[in-house]
DNA sequence: CCGAGGATCATCT
DNA sequence: GATGATCCTCGGT
């Protein structure tokens, strides 16, 4: 496996992308040790026509990452509580992102299981905020170059089947069939509705 | 299995 | 002062 280039992000629009990063492998160097896994599960925000996005209204001081460069991270604070990764697509100025919603874990197990406080290890990952917290994904990684140390993507092999769905938890732009999950993988977070 | 409700706070209006 | 790209627990079926 092999660092992912920028031009991967470059690759074609978001929602291409983001069914693209499936199969992909993130991994966290952290002081603890390494963790991370093969990426199952992603939603893309667009640009125009999608007022789910936190670009939708906008840039603000919060969504800043959002507006830079092809190949960074976005982290942002959900519900005062729970972080979430998105990676930034060729937005040349746009705003525009995928959400990584669940993984496969892959590496460090005993970490991720200490950083989630002894849940089942099928719960590990298969949640936005769920992986942050088992790779100790927070602020301090928001705007980061993600072919880079500590933060980053590794090739890796295409799914065999992808599902689509409508995207999970928002009261507008439901309608979009903007997820993307690795079909019968069971760290998907929850199965499709729509 | 499923839905409702609460936790908790950075950010925005 | 209100909101939310979530998670967990609890109660009902």
């Amino acid at each position: 496996m092999e660092l992912l280039p920028v031009s991967f992000y470059l690759a074609g629009d978001t929602p291409t992308i983001a069914r693209a990063l499936l199969g992909k492998i993130l991994i966290h160097e952290t002081d603890q040790g390494r963790v991370g896994g093969r990426i199952v599960e992603t939603e893309a925000y667009l640009a125009k026509h999608d007022p789910a996005s936190h670009a939708a209204r906008g840039q603000t001081r919060r969504n800043t990452s959002m507006f830079g460069q092809p190949g960074t991270s976005y982290v942002y604070i959900s519900y005062g509580i729970h972080h979430c990764l998105n990676v930034v697509c060729q937005s040349q100025g746009i705003g525009e992102a995928v959400l990584i919603r669940a993984l496969e874990p892959l590496e460090g197990l005993a970490l991720m299981r200490n950083n989630r406080g002894g849940v089942v290890d099928k719960q590990l990952t298969n949640g936005p905020g769920k992986l942050c917290q088992a790779l100790d994904i927070d602020l301090r990684l928001d705007g980061h170059d993600l072919a880079a140390h500590p933060l980053y993507l590794l090739t890796g092999d295409p799914p065999a089947a992808i599902g689509t769905s409508s995207r999970i938890g928002l009261s507008v732009g439901r309608e979009l069939p903007l997820r993307f999950y690795v079909a019968d993988n069971s760290y998907v977070s929850r199965p499709p509705r729509y």
